[in-house]
DNA sequence: GATTCACGCTAACATTCGTTATCGAATAGA
DNA sequence: TCTATTCGATAACGAATGTTAGCGTGAATC
């Protein structure tokens, strides 16, 4: 099975002679995580990164009002905490929204990397920089937009970034987060994100049967979010 | 007069030799921008990034209706544009909140930086990502805290930068911003803002005069804003 | 088989927040 | 000097959103 995150990579730029060995070569151990496990946590100093090679999970905030915050969600191929390496300590911890398959990738590893392959190097700075992306979108989602525009925006993004690894089947997607979950994604109550998904469901503009998501008009439904995907950054560059 | 970026990059760690004299040769020509000029346009393909050395400045987004949705504030030192350097394409426009003088990088310089300096590459990488922790720590407050906690968490974050480089005076900094800037970054109306800020100033938290603020309870204030600074990355660290 | 629990959904009500309008003061420009 | 604009502040109103409660269902647990 291929390394998700050379797929990833490879999207964005191509890897040269050497790059793709240097990458599985510090992708070794790997694990499972149970539902709801947190596999990082808050404020914790580290000394390796997660891999996400398959499942669904979040960086989440818990407010002293017990309100927990998702600050972003992440997806197979992902580098869950890749910012880590060079920020040391995390200000969030980071929690499996369904069971995981994990690798954990050394420090160590990745800083021969910065000393041995500057290109990879810089798509490695990519992968950090475009969380980064997602968390501006988010801001102006969250700030600036409806409650229906934010949730729309968030079916968008998910669904181009779960077309990206091949996770979508036609117009439809599996998206397994509850109405709750969706809740401290979007920063709204769940009896809210209710009112809205009704919305958006007898506009046409989606059908959400259990955890599967179908898109009925995108062109709606981008109009309604106002989404413009370029920052998600998948196109090929020379970087 | 230093290199504000040297100085903030130093604050996070030592930088090796040679690596100082390899920022000082990168940062040459250097220009001023009027009050609401804006230095990079949201789409453009970009080959130099831009370093604020003197003045704020805001990375905007702008919506259809008109809103502005400002995703990042910067002070003297940011490098505002970094995350161009891998990026190529930014997903907002930077304004000058005030006039600056900023200096532009070639990406190409960057480029042979990451040849040749992978610590100091390491630590510009690190800027970007505390970018991004900042990021994350809006999303916190506009999603889970009241309006009053987010401004709360809003003025105790640009004290701690500004005390970072030394702009602040005792308990009292100038942060040039009118309510309705204040709104733009927070995600609320301007009246609202006004709102929020009499209860911060009835509760005798700060005292907001002119553009000159005064924090008149540093515990409180923090109270309010659930306040936890470790996201600013304010120490140094082997990177 | 019985129990518990979380979820999706709905309703009623309270609160927060946006919109619009107005005012005086300060500022910039003609 | 006069005018136009912006800002901070305030009020009144309406819309968006949160809170609490309750219901039926299905899945998990005992």
């Amino acid at each position: 099975m291929p390394n998700p995150l050379i797929q990833k990579l490879e999207a964005r730029d191509t890897l040269l002679p050497g790059e793709r060995e240097a990458l599985e070569r510090i992708v070794v151990r790997s694990r499972t995580c149970r539902f709801g496990e947190i596999m990082v946590r808050e404020d914790e100093h580290l000394n390796e990164s997660t891999l996400l090679l398959q499942g669904f999970a979040a960086r989440a905030k818990t407010l002293r009002n017990g309100k927990r915050q998702i600050v972003a969600v992440h997806v197979t191929g992902d580098f869950v905490d890749l910012h880590s390496f060079v920020l040391k300590r995390i200000d969030h911890s980071i929690v499996a929204l369904t069971p995981c398959r994990i690798a954990n990738v050394a420090h160590r590893d990745l800083e021969a990397i910065t000393e041995n392959f500057p290109h990879l190097t810089r798509l490695l700075w990519l992968s950090t920089v475009i969380d980064g992306a997602i968390h501006r979108a988010w801001l102006a989602a969250m700030g600036g937009r409806s409650a229906a525009g934010q949730l729309a925006h968030f079916i968008c993004e998910m669904f181009l970034r779960l077309k990206a690894i091949g996770h979508t089947d036609g117009n439809s997607m599996v998206l397994p987060f509850t109405q709750p979950e969706l809740g401290d994604i979007l920063g709204l109550s769940s009896v809210h994100v209710n009112r809205v998904l009704q919305g958006l469901r007898s506009d046409n503009l989606i059908r959400w049967q259990d955890q599967s998501i179908t898109i009925l008009d995108w062109d709606g439904l981008t109009r309604t979010a106002e989404f413009d995907p370029t920052y998600l950054s998948l196109q090929k560059e020379p970087r």
